[in-house]
DNA sequence: ACTTGTCTGTTGCAATTGCAACACTTTTAT
DNA sequence: ATAAAAGTGTTGCAATTGCAACAGACAAGT
């Protein structure tokens, strides 16, 4: 399947590790909070893989804005070889919290046919479509047009995934306003709205749906 | 190599093709302009090449708002598996132009520990990135946070991929509204203000950059 | 050739959002 | 324990953008 869930995602990351060819070289890095896991300069064809921990892929404008390109759990799959330098960007890399990665050369994987290389390739394939899968969510929640639908987009992707129609939003509304690339303020004034008008119920970072 | 030119991913496709393993249920179909190639729907993991044409997955919103979410070209690679069903959608896919689609069942290609299957995966790998590689784009160019912002990411992305300070748009200005997510008259009317501001030059859709 | 439809270009006005600034709370580090 | 830093919540105002509406250019089809 290509659809899967957490644990699939789980096994298939512990069965990648097991089964890692030999010829291919692999380093598995800690990082502290803050600390800048890699710079997308240079080091082209390496391919990441967050065991444990968040990390974030930023990037500062000339004004100065942050914005979080995108945040990598568990599992996740990045690295500079899917951000080619296609303009003057300023893309950094940073751990959110205490994080592990695994790090490997793209190029050691090449067609050494045997078996193991293969189950490598077919489960890379499979992080790769799920990398596509959240950058599909990203998109299609930076194509709505008002911070309105974005949050209401946002709310029943949750309530989908933690089946029902209460949760806890797992950003802090700094990085939310990141993360949706508007104003914080312009955030908060519209989930007070929401609030007002009756769409939902909020204590902090938890929401109910009334809807 | 992971990034590749034009011309690198135009092989690679050849060699998919000449390659496919015969337990790989694959079609080709032929679409007309404005065809609709195939619906969002049920058809779950399946992955599909584009040989010839543009297509476009496209969603209207509640307000008749259409945005492109993507535009595919020429060996692009999409399909229903990169769309889970988070919310309640309304996407479509439609032919652009005259179209060639090759379209292949992923749960056929499970492990079959023959050598074909293995390059098939590792191609379906390297073009799952190419993908990411697009998505990071678009993102980026989303969360740029004004319309010349935009603009001029896009302008900076176009120079570099035709090599110089002069290139054609290859969007209509409605489609590139579209893309952009953005009113067309107010992408109209900051285009006017880059140029009166000796930004640019404009003929139409051939652009010269000035800065 | 003519009609139909789509694309381009422009403008006034209203709505949403970003910005700046501030007070207050919570978390983190020493 | 206490200081420093980060996050939350709010508001007025300015700027950008979306919307509506229109006219002319261009393209496609009969």
């Amino acid at each position: 399947m290509l659809v899967m869930s957490m644990k699939e995602k789980r096994e298939l990351i512990h069965h990648l590790r097991t089964l890692l060819p030999k010829h291919v070289r692999i380093q598995i890095k800690h990082y502290q909070k803050g600390d800048n896991v890699t710079t997308y300069l240079a080091k082209r064809n390496q391919i990441c893989i967050v065991l444990t921990g968040v990390v974030d892929l930023v990037r500062y404008d000339r004004n100065g804005n942050k914005t979080i390109v995108e945040r990598y759990r568990e599992n996740d799959l990045f690295g500079e070889a899917f951000h080619p330098v296609v303009t003057n960007n300023e893309l950094f890399v940073v751990a959110k919290e205490k994080s592990e990665i695994l790090q490997l050369v793209y190029d050691d994987l090449h067609l050494k046919e045997d078996k193991s290389d293969m189950i490598l390739c077919h489960h890379l394939f499979q992080l790769a479509t799920l990398k596509a899968i959240d950058q599909n969510i990203r998109i299609e929640l930076l194509t709505k047009t008002t911070i309105r639908e974005k949050l209401l987009f946002y709310f029943s992707y949750l309530a989908i995934n933690n089946y029902g129609k209460e949760f806890t939003i797992p950003f802090s509304f700094t990085d939310l306003s990141d993360y949706f690339n508007v104003d914080r303020s312009a955030l908060m004034r519209e989930l007070k709205h929401l609030t007002d008008e009756g769409f939902i119920e909020r204590k902090g970072k938890n929401i109910t749906l009334l809807y």
